[in-house]
RNA sequence: GGGCCCGUAGCUCAGCCAGGUAGAGCGGCGGGCUUUUAACCCGUAGGUCCCGGGUUCAAAUCCCGGCGGGCCCGCCA
């Protein structure tokens, strides 16, 4: 068959042959980033680049080529009458797109204006044995190939590399922020013996050591809480998170977290903590605090600038969808429940149950510009303390940017009775079918026990804020390698 | 978990409603062209029409089932 891939074989094949490598150890120009030599071209300097070729036009004597570095393109050209027939019908016979080379050449601007680089000498770095899917820049793949072969995206859509680049930014730029603040950088166990920390189905594994089923975490809460307890004051862990739960736009069954503790703060440290985080970080990262986000058809500006707007979550009923909802009865609260058929595994509670109303009535629509809902229900937050002041309620805050809940936070629960008799409930509700109810865990519970300083903690997902940051709408975009079915490995050319 | 839409050449897609020999652009290959840039011009090859069943003289097209994907809804960040 005379497929692209079975050419190219035969054209590597040759080369080999001819005493050519295609896949040299190293250039033979030693390549200056291309980034740098289009910062302050000079016309007439002699440069060695490297990079792969997204684009080739061809003139007769003279061919256009582009190759991308980096991410960043420039545009070469060879000519017969300078270079000479020897290296000219190599490069029509040997180099094909996708290619990776070494040109060696000197700057110019076309007639057109263009940066180019006029090559004296060309070596072949990396043969390939498939040109990419589409011309860098022009055309968006088909979404399932966009995200099943991800690399191909990422190597012809400079956008993708961008959102890209600005996750990679931003997760720098949290550490920065952190370390400044004086907090360090941990690292908790991903396999856990118990999970806990977040209401959540976990992935199961088994070890074979210890002839034992284990979890991957579903937050990084316990451990780090159990690092403040051993007199770590200000700890955080940047880490992923496993939760056995559907994938859609806004969720990846792996995602990221940010998780902070800090000793002798509570919540209303962190609330100015995460606004001052989130605004440095974007003005570091986008250079600006001004974000757009598509929201339905419109593209919305949001602003990261500090102080976030607050609502106790009461007050978020009250001005969001007129009820009063520490007014009104169980039965009016079940009412609406039904209404908008949610159900409550694990049998009715009051404090549950508003919290799902309000994820069901105010989330997405009035959360856009970011706001900080605080004082959740306590029998919501087994983690969390009680408030200070008022009963039935934890010290607890969740941080929404354009509809999506970016961020959980509290004043840590330190009182080891209380938490036992917390994780009592939720194992009570287990037994009733909530897959989602912590599981018990002693060890915890012994560390607490131990003494644990008054704490304020914080959790960030990281991916939404990337999404915030990058105006995508879905998670997939933010992420490298987002989950996605396998399918049949399918390669007809391979042997 | 429920609903809607999609799957045809390497890529993006038309053809499907109204069944009758498989199409375009880009890319590939061959030729031309020394300042183009989604280069251009001429020629040419390239297909398991996602898979499996059914209806029919005849299925890419109609029906059923499955697989894969996207979006919306429900739920967890």
């Amino acid at each position: 068959m005379g497929s692209e891939v079975e050419l190219r074989r035969a054209i590597r094949r040759r080369l080999i042959e001819e005493s050519v490598n295609p896949y040299p150890h190293k250039p033979k120009y030693s390549p200056t980033p291309v980034r740098e030599v289009v910062r302050s071209p000079q016309v007439g300097a002699t440069v060695a680049i490297a990079g792969k070729i997204l684009g080739i036009r061809r003139h007769g004597g003279l061919i256009f080529f582009d190759i991308v570095d980096d991410g960043v393109r420039i545009q070469c050209s060879v000519s017969r009458g300078e270079v000479g027939e020897g290296l000219f019908s190599f490069f029509e016979n040997y180099v094909d797109l996708g290619d990776i080379v070494n040109v060696y050449g000197t700057l110019y601007y076309t007639r057109k204006g263009e940066l180019t680089v006029a090559v004296k000498d060309l070596q072949l770095l990396a043969k390939a044995l498939r040109s990419p899917p589409v011309k860098w820049g022009h055309r968006v793949l088909d979404p399932e190939v966009r995200y099943r072969k991800r690399y191909l995206d990422l190597m012809t859509n400079p956008h993708a590399r961008r959102v890209l680049e600005v996750r990679f930014r931003t997760i720098e730029e949290i550490r920065k922020f952190m370390w400044s603040k004086g907090f360090i950088e941990v690292e908790t166990p991903i396999l856990q013996p118990i999970y806990g920390g977040a209401a959540a189905r976990p992935f199961k594994t088994y070890v074979w050591a210890l002839d034992a089923e284990w979890y991957l975490r579903i937050s990084l809460e316990l451990y780090l809480k159990r690092l403040v307890v051993a007199g770590f004051n200000k700890v955080f862990e940047i880490g992923k998170n496993f939760r056995n739960e559907d994938i859609d736009v806004e969720h990846n069954p792996e995602f990221t977290m940010m998780e902070s503790y800090e000793a002798y703060a509570d919540y209303n440290d962190v609330m100015k903590l995460t606004e001052e985080l989130i605004s440095t970080v974007a003005e570091r990262v986008l250079s600006t605090t001004v974000v757009e986000y598509p929201l339905g058809k419109e593209l919305v500006k949001i602003s990261l600038s500090p102080p976030f707007r607050r609502f106790t979550i009461a007050e978020a009923f009250r001005e969001f969808a007129g009820i009063d909802i520490e007014g009104i009865t169980d039965d009016k609260v079940k009412e609406l429940l039904a209404r908008y058929s949610i159900s409550l595994p694990g049998g009715y509670d009051r404090g549950r149950a508003i919290v799902k109303l309000f994820d069901r009535l105010i989330g997405r629509e009035h959360l856009i510009q970011p706001t900080f809902i605080l004082d959740f229900p306590q029998s919501s937050s087994p983690l969390a303390k009680p408030h200070r002041s008022k009963t039935g309620y934890a010290e607890r805050f969740e941080l929404y940017i354009a509809g999506m809940e970016l961020a959980n936070a509290y004043t840590e629960l330190n009182d080891p009775e209380l938490q036992a008799e917390y994780f009592r409930e939720e194992e009570a509700r287990r037994a009733m079918g909530d897959l989602e109810a912590h599981p018990f865990d002693w060890d915890f519970i012994e560390a607490l026990e131990y003494g644990m300083p008054p704490t304020g903690g914080l959790g960030l997902g990281i991916d939404r804020l990337v999404m915030v940051f990058t105006g995508s709408t879905s998670i997939k975009e933010v992420i490298p390698f987002p989950m996605i079915k396998p399918r049949e490995f399918q390669n007809q050319d391979s042997k």
